[in-house]
DNA sequence: CAAATAATGTTTACAGCGACAACATGAGCG
DNA sequence: CGCTCATGTTGTCGCTGTAAACATTATTTG
């Protein structure tokens, strides 16, 4: 009943033996389906049979389940940083740190099961010849800190700063997902733990 | 093979149908085997292999796997909480709460999949009349600043510094668990982020 | 102390899952 | 037109969580 109406693909179903954009599809249907269920909750036959297929046909464009959950959790990232890079546009300073630590956050609550994805996958993102690592919401806080902590600066003090920053909002966005602080709105949670003055730029 | 060797029973198997203590061996083989692998990958029927025990005997003393996890998750509070307790004790003031905060990050480190599955289950800690409440790990923090803001120190205060210690110390743990802080070691990291003046306190 | 009853463990069974192998289909190229 | 290979399907396997019916032992009670 719904191998038809996924208009997204670059060439439509013709209605028979062949999808035309299987791996798109799978794709869009696990963002969806992660939008109303945990990561581990998620099931490969599922989501074959939300989109109308066979549940081995997955295999043909990812080797195991981790690989599409990869595959999600890479499209979350990216989307993440997009958003943050949207919030931060305009403004520069303080005022473009705190609204990519607001934006980090909001993208958490949002979607919960997606931030919880791209931090359990991705095992191996630490040491600094990392692939995307310019791409990791880690790093455009860092580009924000390096413009705020000026010149005088060392790289360790940058270094501490990054670390303090990103714990902080990643702990403040954890917290709220496993239901550990409730506030009258996400917005002043926000406000109270991401005030620039906390984070002992120098 | 392994049905007479858990010596740890109140009473121990007498050698036959009853176990004994199967209750207790539960957790304690759950948390062993949480020691090895993720949470999610934990198995019912493979704990009850270990302890020589039949799969559904599991059902006796938990409704279902959710239960179980939830029991070992309060079983990793409380054994966080002590060893916040210990690490703090004959200390007071600032140094008392870097400590507890050195003692987080160093359980969350020591023990991965036990500190994620606590704080992935109990789904509802949030409200502020939790049942749990005073044993959870915010709560020692709490306390911990409760006595160092001072009398001055307005509630609001007390609660946006509490915030940001919880969040500052559980983000940092969540981030050296997904791979994506690297440091020399992890107390060189604890003491890069954890420092009472990056708190503002007042 | 003996019999009834409750607590605890077992067997059997079922549906859903991830994954593999063998097969079917059809798109694109010569 | 016909070949080839990418893509989707069917069938199957072993694993999982869990429900129902049954077996055994502990405990209470007459």
């Amino acid at each position: 009943m719904s191998a038809n109406d996924n208009t997204v693909n670059i060439r439509a179903n013709k209605g028979g033996y062949h999808h035309g954009d299987l791996r798109s599809a799978l794709i869009e249907t696990g963002l969806k389906m992660l939008e109303q269920g945990s990561a581990e909750a998620l099931s490969l036959r599922e989501i074959a049979r939300e989109i109308g297929v066979s549940a081995t046909s997955i295999y043909r464009h990812f080797p195991d389940k981790d690989a599409l959950l990869a595959a999600l959790a890479a499209e979350g990232m990216a989307k993440l940083a997009r958003e943050q890079k949207a919030a931060a546009k305009g403004k520069d300073g303080k005022e473009a740190f705190t609204e990519m630590g607001r934006a980090y956050v909001r993208f958490a609550v949002r979607n919960p099961a997606l931030f919880r994805l791209i931090y359990t996958s991705l095992p191996a993102a630490a040491d600094p010849n990392c692939v995307n690592a310019e791409e990791s919401p880690g790093w455009l806080l860092r580009e924000s800190i390096a413009g705020l902590a000026g010149a005088t600066a060392s790289a360790a003090q940058k270094r501490a700063a990054l670390l303090r920053a990103w714990s902080l909002v990643h702990g403040l966005a954890m917290l709220i997902l496993s239901g550990q602080i409730a506030g009258p709105d996400v917005d002043s949670l926000i406000n109270e733990v991401v005030s620039v003055d906390s984070l002992k730029l120098r």
